[in-house]
DNA sequence: AGCACGCCGACT
DNA sequence: GTCGGCGTGCTC
């Protein structure tokens, strides 16, 4: 090496004068293409000042034909792209980086992570306000401030126009009048005008000031129960440093005391606190709960909200003035001046994980993230994924357990009904029926629970058979009543109602099975003395609605609720005393060897609405499969034991958590061309990780595509991610790649 | 993904 | 004779 020094010596003068000649751009786009542009720094800016730009910071840019917004990645000295096609920045709309140093970090992990392109997963970390283009500041009001010339001015001045001068004595007295100043003290805006004509005020651009309602009588802590002070002892010590714990409380356990106390300590750190949920788990009662209790700024993030209002949530987490944010899977990638914690409550939920585009998990996502910022993170579920259980064993996840239900003494009685052979009035037996009765006539509410909207899932011919299929996928259409349509759930097509069978013009259409709608219809009719309330995504449409269905449930008035999963989470209705399952065997078996785990949760969850507060509960569950494992766990109350059988099995099969998973999709409108793409790249990557497939989806066609699937699976995270670095790539350059639509999903939560 | 270019059917 | 169908190819 020290013979080479002259020479060396000369090489990096040569470096250092390109360096000071040569800046190059480097920017990701929002493109499916999985790489960084190349381009010259906007006319106007040395290479110099180009060096000194920050990654981060949002860019304009020729792209193709068009125009395109792009964030800044690097800035090198050296392109590989050739320098004469090499072509000018436009606009630079930022002189700071948009992105943390952890968030930054964080996108840069998931883009590798779930092998998704840089620029889209950048663009997504973003509000859509700022993905637009948009400034990175509060929302601007229209304000008049007095000119120099104005100030001079002698109070008295103006006495001939008095409207003028009330105007003048008011910008005396403050440093501007903004627009609806103006209006509430009743002056025209031509007043305003004319003392800008006359040189006195200057019109100008300021932010509305954030008003955001803060809690002036915070409520005071709750006492905590022995083992909720054992998870807040646990807690505590480990703010400032990066910890996963996972807090598993059965319903009604107290699981959000404990998230309380630990922002509490959170906050008087003078640090923040970011609380992921459900997409439907954030219900008003549960942010009213964190308002009522802390004197800071509690903003509330999901997907019904304005963009303006994203935006500003955005910012005040970032400035520092938002002291908690609650918010849906995206909120991960809120910036925050000072985060002191993560809390990701019922963290087995699938919502967290994105079933399209950049699908990335934001549970494994805020661990990540907890790592970077070296915060600790807390996973809080009643019941936790086989993934955080796994986990939980092995010592990598500190568990924290609650098994005591505040208040109630017992946990709601389970009455498994063996239906085999008995005669169903619309799917219900009679013990069903007559414990809904009861319960309605002691005053109190029942909740009868089905996985399906709609009125019936099947229409059929009774004379020849035939069956209202769609057209685009492998599915029955659902008869809705309301709407006079068949209605596919798949591709959401809809069609009106034949009158006579398509295929023998008979005029018997018989319907199968039962919808919420249908089970409505006729629990109305059984029960006329009391309000049925029908809850599912049909009846949830409009954004409030759910709210004001709820009103007389909340209020406490004896009745019956109908509905699907959507009322499985978040909500809490301290009348409701009885649970109706409909139908436990759909779930019992699935393709999916996820699929008992789900029903797992899902029966556990939906059970947990039974019996709060000072009421005892029971759940009815009606099933052709008394004998399944799971149902006589959950009779005998050993559930836990069952999950470690799970894991057993899991083990023994090699599949999560003991394997990694991902999942190769490709669909195409013609049969068998993503099977052929699949398979060819089968046969590029078989000798590195076990495939399987490809095979056709659960639902091979789905809105007019075919679906296929090739499963790619290691025992060797790393080895894994080698071989899908290795697809990705061959899938980009491949010419028949490039008709297909193609997409990897890490970690799949759904294989369908 | 967009977006343009490019070569074949039913219309003013 | 045109308007427009979506196949193919490219984007620093």
């Amino acid at each position: 090496m020290v013979d080479c020094a002259p020479q060396s010596e000369i090489a990096n003068q040569e470096l250092n004068s390109t360096f000071m000649n040569q800046a190059i751009l480097s920017i990701a786009l929002a493109t499916p293409l999985r790489r960084t542009f190349d381009y010259l720094p906007p006319a106007g800016i040395s290479a110099e000042s180009a060096t000194r730009l920050q990654p981060g910071a949002r860019i304009t840019v020729p792209f193709g034909h068009s125009e395109r917004l792009g964030i800044l990645v690097e800035v090198k000295t050296q392109s590989e792209y050739p320098a004469n096609k090499l072509k000018e920045a436009i606009n630079i709309l930022d002189q700071t980086s948009l992105f943390s140093h952890e968030i930054w970090q964080l996108c840069l992990w998931a883009a590798d992570y779930y092998h998704y392109p840089l620029g889209e997963v950048l663009f997504n970390a973003l509000p859509v306000m700022l993905r637009d283009g948009q400034a990175a500041r509060a929302k601007q009001q229209r304000a008049w401030r007095l000119t120099t010339h104005g100030k001079g001015l002698p109070q008295t001045a103006l006495s001939r126009s008095p409207s003028q001068q009330q105007l003048f004595q008011l910008l005396l007295t403050q440093d501007f009048v903004s627009r609806e100043q103006l209006k509430s003290a009743e002056i025209k805006p031509t007043t305003a005008k004319n003392l800008v004509t006359k040189g006195l005020a200057e019109e100008f651009e300021t932010p509305i000031t954030g008003t955001s309602k803060i809690n002036p009588e915070p409520e005071t802590s709750l006492a905590l129960n022995p083992q909720q002070q054992a998870a807040i002892t646990a807690l505590i010590p480990a703010l400032g440093k990066f910890h996963t714990f996972l807090l598993q409380g059965v319903t009604g356990s107290g699981k959000t005391e404990v998230y309380l106390q630990l922002i509490s300590e959170v906050l008087a750190q003078k640090q923040q606190a970011l609380i992921l949920v459900p997409e439907i788990g954030l219900t008003p009662q549960t942010l009213a709960r964190f308002e009522q209790r802390f004197a800071c700024s509690v903003i509330a993030l999901h997907s019904g909200l304005p963009e303006r209002q994203r935006l500003d949530a955005w910012l005040a987490a970032r400035d520092g003035s938002a002291g908690i944010i609650i918010g849906t899977r995206s909120a991960l990638f809120t910036p925050f001046k000072s985060l002191g914690c993560i809390i990701v409550d019922e963290e087995h939920d699938l919502s967290f994980k994105q079933q399209e585009g950049f699908r990335y998990s934001a549970r494994d996502g805020a661990i990540k993230r907890a790592q970077l910022e070296n915060i600790p993170v807390l996973l809080g579920s009643a019941t936790p994924s086989l993934e955080s259980r796994y986990n939980g064993l092995s010592k990598r996840y500190t568990v924290l357990k609650l098994s005591e239900r505040a208040g109630v003494a017992n946990p709601p009685g389970l009455n498994i009904l063996d239906v085999r052979n008995e005669t169903l009035t619309q799917g219900l037996s009679q013990q069903a029926l007559a414990a809904i009765g009861q319960t309605l006539q002691r005053g109190e509410q029942a909740l009868v629970f089905i996985n399906r909207r709609g009125y019936a899932p099947t229409l059929m011919c009774h004379s020849c058979g035939w069956t209202a299929d769609c057209n685009r996928c492998d599915a029955r259409m659902t008869l809705h009543l309301g709407k006079k349509c068949l209605h596919c759930h798949h591709c959401d097509q809809k069609r009106p109602l034949p009158p006579n069978c398509p295929s023998c013009q008979s005029k018997s259409l018989i319907t199968l099975g039962q919808g919420t709608q249908k089970l409505e219809a006729s629990l109305c009719e059984q029960f006329k003395h009391f309000p049925v309330i029908r809850v599912d995504s049909d009846v949830t449409q409009s954004k409030s609605a759910m709210q004001e269905l709820l009103r007389p449930v909340h209020q406490g008035e004896a009745c019956l609720l109908v509905g699907t999963q959507l009322l499985a989470k978040g909500h809490d209705f301290p009348r409701l005393t009885l649970v109706v399952i409909v139908d436990a065997d759909s779930g019992l078996y699935s393709a999916d060897f996820r699929g008992t785990e789900r029903t797992a949760q899902l029966l556990l969850q939906v059970s947990g609405r039974a019996g709060r507060a000072d009421l005892a509960g029971q759940v009815v569950l009606q099933t052709h499969q008394p004998d399944h494992p799971l149902l006589l766990a959950l009779r005998e109350k050993t559930t836990e034991d069952w999950y470690q059988q799970l894991l057993a099995e899991r083990k023994l099969f090699s599949l999560p958590p003991y394997s990694y998973m991902a999942l190769i999709r490709a669909d195409s409108t013609r049969p068998q061309q993503g099977e052929a793409l699949l398979a060819r790249l089968r046969d590029r990557i078989d000798h590195e990780a076990r495939t399987m497939g490809p095979l056709p989806a659960p639902m091979a066609r789905r809105g007019g595509r075919f679906r296929n699937q090739l499963l790619v699976q290691s025992e060797n995270r790393s080895r894994l991610h080698r071989v899908l670095t290795e697809a990705e790539q061959w899938l980009e350059q491949d010419k028949q790649a490039r008709q297909i639509r193609w997409s990897i999903d890490v970690d799949p939560q759904d294989m369908g």
